[in-house]
DNA sequence: TTGAAAGCGCTAACAA
DNA sequence: TTGTTAGCGCTTTCAA
């Protein structure tokens, strides 16, 4: 046994784990073959290829990944901000993506932030942490951020969320084009009196969401909706149904910037009010969460597909990744509105899909 | 301007990050007395320092932390191996864990994984991606992965799962205790037939509450509860719920092991057996999910206390990377009986805390 | 307290 | 196709 192998023994030995040397040593090859092997397009014979493959399973050996990172200045790790883990949404993203990402070998570092918070220092930490990417999936999240990861050249998408102004490329749902369609929707069923429970203030989400429930109203020669602002979460939720369905005039149909708020806002009806949603009054949602499909909820709502809304997001991630910075970045993805028990229904415009789920079209306008 | 100011002010203008290189040369020093301002418990002069510091912070300059690593090899990255994201339990515990390990300046690299699948191999890789320890929160994840990890020198700590006969640290609920307390409750409230609703079979934590349950059961003279295997999702549990209702002798208790599950067999009892918890029969979960305490739901569980369970995860990872490889490897946290509106109250045992949850305690025994 | 220099384990020119 | 060599950006002895 020669020296080099002797050392590569004694090292196992150590519980030191093996490097690519240790490797070559007792392969009998260059520490560089070792690497090609390990490097996909590469440029070795079958019978190197083959020595080092030995060689490496012997010693348990496995590239370093820090130390190709530190050469590559490529990572394979994508940072992810992520907040609001408590509505469904999030986990079904986080959950999604991470396949997604793995398909493609890359690993997710998550950042759970709270909210608005001071996110950006520890954003600036990260950067220097090498991820590859960045996803920004923090509805209450500014788009300075992703603007400044941009200027220090590191790919950035947002989710769920976007700043039009900003060069930072996103991924969203038809925010205002749902909320139109929930408008109409609540009209063709003969609603008269509208209630919106806001998001935190400021989002895109939540403000196109309005927009377009707003207009439309207005389009139909209604007032804009009363309005409570929910933030997002739970309880800030039921605070505002409360508040909304106290009122002199109750609305008879509450829009709610998205199903985690709904869901708030339909218990705090049934509980607080002895309200059944569907009779007494609408309630509809944005996002179509698994939960709002329950028996108990039965929650209408406008989907936002995520297996559709990842798919976008992990490509654009690679198009940026391969430098191609060009054109088409805040993408829209459509949803449609699923009629469950939670609505008065309408007498025309729905639709059963095949798997029988029910969605309502607006009928054409002359 | 120095060649190496240019050269330094070059960079920049390239988008080029700066090194430490560059700070010293601006700052007039050697390198390594750039890398000592910058590492905590170091020896600079303040002279030195703040020299440094002002150059670092005119070229925007922060340590690179994946050449950090590789020379010290700790990353300050914690693998995070979780499953199961649409039981709120486990976005829950992320969420925390997250807050924890931020505080300590570590970062969590996360892997979602799907339920027992091959997960092994991608471990394999994660260990060479440097982390600094793991955390295996997957409730139907063998042990032996974690003994791997553990041989190879890699800290472990099982989250919500464990194997008593393996060497692998870990933090779970009293599961045992919980599923007495279960029993001795829905006994207390004068039940006769008893149904369970198991996780995956073969994992601690389904196992342990049976095991307790059905003890209790049998020392208080009754057979073994009627059983289906809900596998931890909703559907499975739906299943499982419709198949212990659709019985000739229907219980008049089922304890699912885990919230989630008791949601789906909750609702399964509503809407297709038109049952209404709480009256025609008793319905209790383990963990306390958030949602469980929803309006509509009201359900009874046996809590797992989050905060209390990451903090003790979190304490067993530090241990254990300093060094402190001793004893206290398998941690138990208790929990409580929570009381709502989910089963038949008995008429003794009950008391309120403080902040108004009903708790349950078993009678002292004679 | 400081600077010089030797790695950490790998990739990627470059020559052979 | 191979091996040699020079980094990647930092930490950490070791002298001074």
């Amino acid at each position: 046994m020669s020296d080099a192998q002797s050392e590569a023994v004694r090292r196992r030995v150590n519980h030191k784990v093996a490097t690519a040397y240790d490797v070559a040593s007792l392969a009998g090859v260059s520490q560089s073959a070792v690497s090609r092997t390990f490097t996909a397009g590469a440029s070795v014979s079958n019978r190197t290829r083959e020595r080092v493959l030995e060689a490496a399973k012997a010693l348990n050996y496995r590239p370093n990944q820090v130390a190709r990172s530190l050469s590559t200045s490529r990572s394979g790790v994508i940072g992810v901000a992520v907040s609001h883990l408590d509505n469904q949404f999030y986990p079904d993203f986080l959950e999604r993506l991470s396949d997604a990402l793995d398909l493609m070998g890359y690993r997710i570092l998550l950042f759970v932030t709270k909210g608005s918070q001071d996110f950006e220092p520890v954003l600036g930490e990260l950067l220097r942490y090498g991820v590859d990417a960045l996803i920004l999936a923090s509805s209450s999240l500014s788009s300075d951020l992703g603007e400044q990861c941009r200027a220090a050249g590191v790919p950035v998408v947002m989710f769920n969320n976007t700043d039009p102004r900003s060069q930072v490329a996103s991924v969203a749902g038809a925010n205002e084009t749902g909320g139109r369609a929930i408008a109409d929707f609540l009209l063709a069923a003969g609603h008269q009196r509208f209630g919106f429970v806001a998001g935190v203030e400021g989002t895109s989400t939540s403000g196109e969401r309005e927009a377009g429930f707003t207009q439309a109203l207005r389009e139909a020669g209604l007032d804009a909706p009363a309005r409570q602002v929910g933030d997002y979460s739970f309880e800030g939720a039921w605070r505002a149904s409360i508040a909304l369905l106290g009122q002199d005039a109750r609305p008879d149909a509450i829009f709610c910037a998205n199903d985690h708020m709904a869901l708030a806002t339909l218990q705090a009806a049934q509980s607080q009010f002895g309200l059944t949603p569907g009779q007494d009054l609408s309630i509809i949602g944005f996002d179509n969460v698994t939960i709002g499909a329950w028996p108990c909820f039965q929650l209408t709502t406008y989907s936002q597909p995520m297996p559709l809304m990842v798919d976008r997001t992990v490509t654009q991630i690679w198009r940026l990744l391969d430098g191609k910075d060009d054109g088409g970045r805040h993408e829209e993805v459509s949803g449609e509105l699923i009629v469950r028990a939670s609505c008065r229904i309408p007498s025309t415009g729905l639709v059963q899909r095949p798997d029988g789920t029910m969605i309502w079209r607006a009928p054409d306008r002359p």
